[in-house]
DNA sequence: GCCAACGTTGGC
DNA sequence: GCCAACGTTGGC
């Protein structure tokens, strides 16, 4: 899962009540179908950080509750207002996210060095979803290999 | 700031 | 449904 930092990084999301939040702000059909469709509490998630001067992994977290509609899509003074959102037919979902741990960051050099990792989604040329999938092959060695955690546990 | 890649919009 | 134009993303 993707986010700017100069936005909303890692140490906003640390700083969260519970350390827990919903990932608002969506607005890409892909990435919202990921959210409502698939993601499940108790699955895990990178945070990405994008569009910095050191892009990458930056911890982890887990789905704390399943996708319910985005607020901000309601709220006309929110940039994420959307006018042909209504509450009888939401158009953007978000689901909770709780950080389990920052990690030393898994720069986007070093994930791309890695021949393992040559399918990872977000590595793709041009991919610009905010939300991708990672295979389990890949999460484990992310964590395992890459952060040196062992079973992938924080 | 540049540029490639992509998603969305809107006219037809 | 097509497709050009446009806006956005994101690495560099």
């Amino acid at each position: 899962m993707k986010s700017e930092p100069s936005c909303y990084g890692i140490e906003h999301l640390a700083a969260e009540a519970g350390q827990q939040a919903p990932w608002w702000g969506v607005r890409n059909y892909q990435a919202r179908n990921f959210m409502r469709d698939q993601m499940r509490p108790g699955d895990r998630a990178f945070f990405y950080h994008s569009s910095c001067p050191a892009p990458g992994i930056a911890g982890l977290m887990e789905v704390a509750a399943k996708a319910i509609p985005d607020e901000t899509q309601f709220d006309a003074a929110s940039p994420f207002f959307d006018p042909k959102a209504t509450s009888e037919s939401p158009r953007w979902f978000s689901v909770d996210v709780r950080l389990l741990a920052k990690t030393p960051l898994v720069s986007l050099k070093v994930l791309r060095a890695q021949p393992e990792l040559a399918n990872l989604r977000i590595l793709a040329p041009g991919s610009r979803l905010s939300i991708t999938p990672v295979d389990p092959a890949e999460w484990r060695f992310i964590t395992e290999r890459l952060m040196g955690l062992p079973g992938g546990q924080p």
